[in-house]
DNA sequence: GCTCCTGTTTGATTTTGATCAAGCAAATGC
DNA sequence: GCATTTGCTTGATCAAAATCAAACAGGAGC
């Protein structure tokens, strides 16, 4: 934090993107400084107040963020207003479909966040000059894949219970990595969001809850506080042996 | 097949694969001459009777592998028994998992399949050297996630008959896309994996058949030949408008 | 031919979660 | 202060799909 762009070059080219800094280990992480300086001319921070649309179902994709804080709910929605919440993003993952004009998901900030946005078309041109580029975004592919097939076990064949169970357990594993202690945390996510994610209503989610705390398998404070007092407990709720 | 591979060999470098020929589009596609005679030395073709797996839930992956021809499934089963498939792969695609030496699902052949085996070191060790190899993996990981994240639809909001009807369209537009006429053929499932696909039982699998056919939505022959007389008015019971 | 499988269908009943409907508490507006 | 809104919980009822159970149809083996 103390090392300032400035110091750190040679000709003074910044080796961190001017908007996100680089801090975040995002894209920009597998950047060489001339491509972050080449990014960085077409990026900008932006704050987004809990509820703001990213990019929407259908809408033709023209930037491509990185999430420095916070975190980003991805949907599909059916013509008669369906929803289903397909991915949970973190910082500090990658937002963005490369290689499609089209975006099939919508993407909305779930808390309070700040992301990093830049050019797609920028984007587009370093990879193809960037091996170590495409590679990470190629990680990045995957493991969003692999969650989405653990979800999809969790979507088609566990119980109520097991689904808030299993919401509640990737939530504590997500929220702060960092943290020693992950028994803690403030649900990034509402009732109806939640449900959303569960392929659920919010009334079988609130009595799953009701129920998981009578249990004691959790505590609620303030409806949004969360704490585990045992998470092999709650794992054996979640149905993960 | 009545190219040797001895017949090619030496100063005749081999532009196609020895195992699959490359003539499907997979992997091979994006390799040079030389990396394809590369690969090919650690490739073989197998036959797999359906049922047969590829690589079972928590094995080491020591191949990959491309489908010429079949249906393979991809699962996850839970400790009780409980299973969901995740994914339907179906020729050209690739079967495998870059850079993670453990396997998260299982994979099997639904169909009668035939399938290109190769080392995965060999392949690790080809991805580092050729960009255009990794973007091609890169985009197989992205349309499939793309096809999980429909599915999760599919799975969390969809009531049964949507699910069934959704489940025929995707095959009818995935088992022989280059075939004019898509309105016409085998299952390559039975009704068990449909239920593990759908997150169903079969028993409420084999009723929505039997009504979306007193409905004339489809017609059924010997259980697993179906025909399709009004595409659209499929696609409006799967619930995409 | 027959019997034994296996995969599928159909029927009766139960269970789970959805729906409909209040009620409650904290936050917001006047 | 009080009314309103918003997000959540709780209760009563209903419907969809699961479960339990039986029957059926086509093949494989004898």
């Amino acid at each position: 934090m103390e090392i300032r762009r400035q110091d750190i070059h040679s000709s003074d080219v910044p080796v961190v993107c001017k908007a996100c800094e680089a801090r975040h280990g995002g894209v920009c992480a597998a950047l060489s400084p001339d491509q972050l300086l080449e990014l960085s001319k077409h990026s900008t921070r932006q704050r987004l107040e809990a509820g703001t649309e990213v990019i929407g179902q259908g809408e033709t994709v023209t930037n491509y963020s990185n999430i420095i804080r916070g975190v980003v709910k991805l949907t599909k929605v059916m013509a008669d207003g369906r929803q289903q919440i397909v991915g949970l993003q973190f910082a500090p993952d990658f937002i963005g479909r490369p290689f499609l004009t089209e975006s099939a998901i919508a993407a909305e900030a779930a808390t309070d966040s700040e992301i990093c946005n830049f050019s797609r078309g920028v984007l587009d041109r370093l990879v193809k000059n960037a091996p170590e580029l495409e590679h990470k975004l190629h990680r990045q592919a995957l493991k969003e894949l692999d969650e989405a097939r653990d979800w999809m076990l969790t979507l088609g064949r566990k119980s109520a219970q097991e689904k808030v169970a299993s919401f509640l357990y990737l939530i504590a594993t997500h929220i702060d990595p960092e943290s020693v202690d992950t028994s803690s945390f403030d649900l990034p996510l509402s009732r109806a969001d939640i449900a959303d994610f569960l392929g659920l209503t919010i009334e079988t989610v609130s009595r799953q809850f009701t129920k998981l705390r009578k249990e004691n398998v959790i505590h609620i404070e303030n409806n949004r506080h969360v704490t585990i007092p045992d998470m092999d407990r709650l794992m054996r709720y979640a149905g993960n042996d």
